[in-house]
DNA sequence: CGCATTAAGCGTATGGCATACGCATTCACT
DNA sequence: AGTGAATGCGTATGCCATACGCTTAATGCG
């Protein structure tokens, strides 16, 4: 009775895997999970996710509050919908790409986007993933290492590297927040200088000094992504060069 | 007039800078500012950050709720002192260490610490980081990388690659909960054993098949953390490499 | 054609939450 | 003793998630 897991599990997740009734009776349904769901979403990009109330996404979609009930059990299962449904489909490759570096950078570039166009992923991603759309993005990723001599566990261990780093990257891009105001870009670089005594911070105060906070002087917040990117991966390439001589 | 910039920003970053006016009239405090952050970072520890409300807090340190606003301006506010205090000093470096890769692995495994024992500050940084706790740690991270040939920007480059990574790894470590319940400890793995379809998501498949998800065999948890964090850093020494060859 | 069945939509109510505002309290210093 | 100042806190407001149950409308059977 493989069901026996399942019943203690989110509602959502059960609905996502598919195991939903078909139901034909009642009322039709003026609204639907996945307009529900599409909303929610758009209202946390637009809002942030501090404004994602079920009163206002009720609004937005002109039905009553607790009509989002019907389809929806709760706010955490609303979130879980959202998890799954935003980032969209991975990109597709081989069981075994040939090019490995290649396909785990689109990967990579492809996911940044996605947690730049959603900054509110990063805050609700607390749980393991469990659902069919994240899962497909880690297959993806596990199959770009299809064709390295690295053992199960260690592309595991590679993956949720890379997934860290962009997920750590894209927050504190969207972190700062880059003011559309005037010149008050770099706000934040102009609090270091403040801030970075050099005889308490003497690492930090050099760095603030060298520019490394100015507005990315020179290179695009993408040049920084890929920088960090490009070592992460020169460490994946050692291991799998160790691997391959084993 | 450097103030200018202060006066736009939360008051609990005022405060942490020392910006604080000495007072000496009026009643004698009996709650302080250090006794409500302590109460409130041990809270969040043992109930977690959903736990955390200005009444659940008064009611902890035998005080009325609204008594809380006088030392804090607000729960954000709170939560700001809570991100400085909750990590401690970072550990103590030499400006240019000999040994890197031995400084900032140390560095690493002492985060990765404090992030497991206060799992709610990666929930909560959401913003840069802008108090002396936090800049401590950034200042220590820096430091482990000065006795190496990269430039500012590289090194910055490299301490958020370590950072995320440790964040990353705390949280997913977090967020499985190996549930103290009997042999439940594999839940996750189970789940993922029924889910994994393998024409859908062969890899992830393959991966479930060899026991990744599976409670650990074999590799404690900090092992996989040092795996992957060894991964991280032979990429930094090829970096490290090629800057001293140029 | 009408009626029972079924599910959708939603009104109301409850309890928790952050917090604005102002008053009472109690101390330090004159 | 008195006065100014800061603390502690009671009250009130408005937002929030959501339990419960009624109303509404569509289905399909008799």
């Amino acid at each position: 009775m493989p069901d026996d897991i399942g019943n203690q599990l989110p509602h959502a997740l059960n609905v996502l895997w598919g195991r939903a009734k078909p139901k034909g009776r009642g009322r039709t349904p003026a609204l639907s999970l996945e307009r529900i769901v599409s909303a929610a979403i758009a209202l946390a990009d637009e809002e942030g996710l501090a404004a994602l109330s079920m009163a206002r996404l009720a609004e937005r979609l002109g039905c009553a509050p607790m009509s989002l009930y019907r389809h929806v059990a709760g706010k955490d299962d609303l979130q879980l919908f959202m998890l799954a449904a935003a980032p969209g489909p991975p990109p597709e490759f081989d069981t075994a790409p040939a090019d490995w570096r290649g396909s785990l950078t689109r990967w990579a570039v492809e996911l940044f986007g996605v947690y730049l166009r959603h900054p509110w992923i990063a805050q609700l991603a607390n749980s393991p993933p469990m659902d069919p759309g994240q899962l497909a993005w880690l297959d993806a990723a596990l199959r770009s290492l299809g064709g390295t001599p690295l053992d199960p566990r260690a592309r595991f261990s590679v993956v949720m590297l890379v997934l860290h780093y962009v997920r750590g990257a894209a927050q504190l891009l969207t972190s700062i927040p880059a003011e559309p105001e005037e010149g008050a870009d770099g706000a934040y670089a102009a609090l270091l200088t403040e801030l970075a005594d050099p005889d308490r911070f003497p690492a930090l105060a050099r760095a603030v000094e060298a520019g490394v906070f100015d507005p990315h002087t020179g290179a695009a917040p993408d040049d920084d992504f890929h920088a960090g990117l490009d070592h992460l991966l020169d460490g994946v390439g050692v291991a799998i060069e160790r691997a391959a001589r084993a």
